[in-house]
DNA sequence: GGCTGGCAAACA
DNA sequence: TGTTTG
DNA sequence: ACAGCC
């Protein structure tokens, strides 16, 4: 088995079962499935056969043919154990079959690296164990050193096998091969330079928990946030976010919260983020948070994605292959799956370090010294990300530059890049895109007109002090009609984005797409898990048909367009007043500006209230139309109130949408003489599918729950 | 109870 | 393609 | 072990 890859195919005599829980959705099984067909593999539908027995009866069992059942590394085990009772097993009976249960990172990289990963690294860990527990690694070892010897690197496993219980850390001083300038010491694990300690004590003064204060938000604030962090590291996306919001959300409050019910019934916040806040203000700290300072794994992810380009996936493979530190990667950096990760592996100290506002600003200076050398007149930088947000400890420097003039966006970039490495002041490249390809493909089919501009995005490393540390450094540039959008966006990231996402989901409500080069109407094909057998088809992706733009001049005109105040870059966060601002309900009433033929009904023609997914299909216009018509007709005065109804929730349209309209329409004109109203490029691909989406939504109609669908009326 | 959750682009 | 980043 | 929506 361990020759049989070249021959027949990565998984030839694998038999794979997916188990659609947690992470595992259809249509990453369906996507796995034809990848595992395809190298040799078998994925079986069922985990269970049935056989009769003595007495003649059906009994099941665990089908005996199935060699690996592929489970979500993040499903708990409570989720697992639900799924073997929901398909009558028992864990027994999965203990003594055959089948290697594994996480689904165990095909992921099989896949990838086209060699079959030893099952027993990536066991899926069901059986009893504390939550923390990495008791795998014993288990592993054992099996391990026969089989494995194609798995990648050679068993590197530092001294941590017989470590792993009694975890009191034995910090061995670690031989520095890597001769790192020792500028922290640095206790991983904690958050990112001394937050840790904050919480603890609070550095100038204990926070009074106790008592209510603004400080003591802040207090709250920075638990959630490394709650936050921790899933974060444990690739659980949703709670990573849903606690960096809380968090956000509970700095950004004005006034100091008395009760777990100030809180509560905010958009976002949900009861867990509420049970929390009370359990801080009843014993001054959370058990959770406790559970996870004391999680050896979680700590050990937490610092292997101080990497950048380490991210949890990665480090959840380097510890299942026995790493613990990141001393322990130092020593092996061949572990490491590219050279760019061993490169910013001695960068971790130095991007741990924060820098001032002098700092950034001096590194920033620099950058338009040299452009203006180059280019005198020629190009406009502007400093953006956290120092545009006022912070006053930034991690990085976010340049954004554009040309003073209509040109497309050309070599600038590169000449500057060029000019500053030769003096040893851009001492390497992360990362650094093909300027042509920036009009390729972004955020769907592009309108036809407008297919948008070209753009450069260099990330990298710069050095300004040599007996200083390192910098990250973001230089982007865009033409001049999109720099606006890149504002928005580059300054918005807070943490997780949730500001751009918020915006984002607002416009998408409002039949727009937002995107960091332009704000167009969009034409979304509504992505649905499919219902298709696994290795049939793939999903429907989420694909956008671009509308027209909506061109806009500043960063005022963009919040305007999309009916929101337009927040100073300091207040880009997601507090009550923009979720209230962002409401569906905001957004539909608003919808009107853009699609003014358009009337939003459910099928019977009452106003709509919820729904998110706007839907519509260039080329069921057409009998939409229709539809509409003789829905309408036939409706008669039942329905004419309800119309005065929305009309009544309508907002009216601001004059500054009205300018952007007009904008729009003089440039369509001047463009081409194109009219006003989306043009569809491509039609869908697949006839079919398209057939099984309309049998499926009237199915839904015919249900009564009446999805919302934006009507157009030709002009 | 099940599904979705902002987006795009580079890299291997 | 999945992973990671901004 | 999250929140909001059908």
């Amino acid at each position: 088995m361990a020759e049989s890859p070249s021959s027949g195919g990565v998984f030839s005599s694998c038999s794979l079962y997916f188990v659609r829980r947690g992470d595992l959705g259809l249509s990453r099984i369906n996507t796995m499935s034809q990848r595992v067909k395809d190298k040799g593999g078998q994925v079986i539908q069922d985990i269970t056969s049935t056989f009769i027995d003595e007495e003649g009866r059906e009994k099941k069992e665990l089908n005996p043919a199935i060699t690996h059942i592929v489970v979500a590394k993040t499903l708990s085990r409570q989720g697992f154990l639900r799924f073997l009772h929901d398909s009558s097993l028992t864990e027994e009976s999965i203990s003594t079959g055959r089948a290697k249960v594994v996480r689904d990172e165990w095909m992921t990289k099989s896949s990838q690296t086209g060699k079959r990963q030893n099952d027993e690294a990536y066991l899926y860990q069901f059986t009893e164990s504390a939550p923390s527990a990495p008791s795998s690694a014993s288990r592993s070892a054992a099996a391990s050193g026969g089989s494995d010897s194609h798995t990648t690197p050679p068993p590197p496993l530092p001294q941590q096998q017989q470590q792993q219980q009694p975890h009191p850390v034995v910090k061995q001083e670690p031989e520095d091969e890597l001769a790192m300038e020792p500028h922290v010491g640095e206790g991983f694990g904690l958050g990112e330079d001394g937050e840790e300690l904050m919480i603890e004590g609070g550095e100038d003064g204990t926070v009074d928990y106790t008592k209510p204060s603004l400080e003591r938000n802040k207090w709250m604030a920075e638990h959630f946030t490394e709650l936050s962090k921790g899933y974060k590291a444990s690739s659980d996306q949703w709670r990573h976010y849903t606690y960096s919001r809380a968090a956000k959300f509970i700095a950004g409050l004005d006034k100091p919260i008395l009760s777990a019910d100030d809180i509560a019934g905010q958009q976002g916040i949900g009861p867990r983020v509420r049970e929390k806040v009370q359990e801080l203000l009843d014993t001054g700290k959370l058990q959770r948070l406790n559970n996870f300072k004391k999680d050896e794994r979680l700590q050990a992810l937490r610092s292997f994605c101080q990497i950048w380009g380490v991210g949890p996936s990665m480090a959840g493979r380097l510890w299942a292959r026995g790493f613990r530190t990141l001393d322990d990667i130092k020593k092996h950096p061949e572990a490491l799956d590219t050279d760019r990760q061993r490169r910013c592996l001695k960068y971790v100290d130095d991007f741990a370090l924060k820098m001032t506002r002098a700092e950034v600003e001096s590194i920033y200076q620099r950058v338009c010294e040299k452009a203006a050398e180059l280019l005198p007149g020629e190009l406009h930088l502007e400093l953006c990300g956290s120092h545009r947000r006022g912070e006053t400890h930034l991690g990085d420097i976010d340049i954004l530059v554009t040309r003073t003039d209509d040109r497309e966006v050309g070599t600038e970039v590169q000449r500057i890049l060029d000019s500053l490495s030769g003096e040893g002041f851009i001492v390497d490249t992360l990362s650094m895109s093909e300027p042509d390809k920036g009009k390729a493909v972004q955020g769907g089919i592009p309108h036809p007109e407008d297919p948008g501009h070209p753009s450069v995005t260099f990330l990298g490393v710069c050095w300004p002090d040599r007996s200083g540390p390192k910098r990250r450094i973001d230089i982007k540039m865009w033409h001049r009609s999109e720099f606006p959008f890149a504002l928005v966006h580059f300054t918005g990231a807070v943490g997780s984005g949730h500001f751009n996402r918020v915006i984002r989901q607002h416009a998408i409500h409002m039949g727009l797409h937002l995107s960091e080069h332009k704000l167009c109407k969009a034409m979304r094909d509504s992505k649905r898990k499919a219902d298709h057998r696994p290795g049939n088809r793939r999903a429907a992706q989420d694909k956008i048909w671009q509308g027209q733009v909506i061109p806009c001049e500043s960063e005022e005109e963009i919040f305007a367009a999309l009916g929101i105040e337009c927040r100073p870059p300091e207040r880009r966060v997601p507090d009550q007043a923009l979720m209230l601002e962002c409401s569906k309900e905001n957004a539909l009433k608003k919808m009107h500006w853009f699609w003014p033929d358009a009337m939003v009904l459910d099928r019977s023609g009452s106003p709509l209230v919820k729904r998110q997914k706007i839907e519509h299909k260039a080329e069921e216009h057409a009998a939409i139309k229709d539809e509409t018509l003789t829905q309408t007709q036939h409706q008669g005065e039942d329905q004419n109130h309800h119309h005065q109804h929305q009309r009544e929730e309508r907002l009216a349209v601001p004059a500054k949408v009205l300018e952007l309209l007009d904008r729009q329409k003089r440039m369509c004109d001047s463009h081409r003489g194109v009219g006003v109203g989306p043009r569809i490029v491509k039609q869908p691909p697949a006839a079919e599918k398209k057939a099984e989406k309309k049998e499926a939504r009237v199915k839904t109609e015919g249900e009564g729950e009446g999805e919302v669908r934006v009507k157009m009326e030709d002009d």
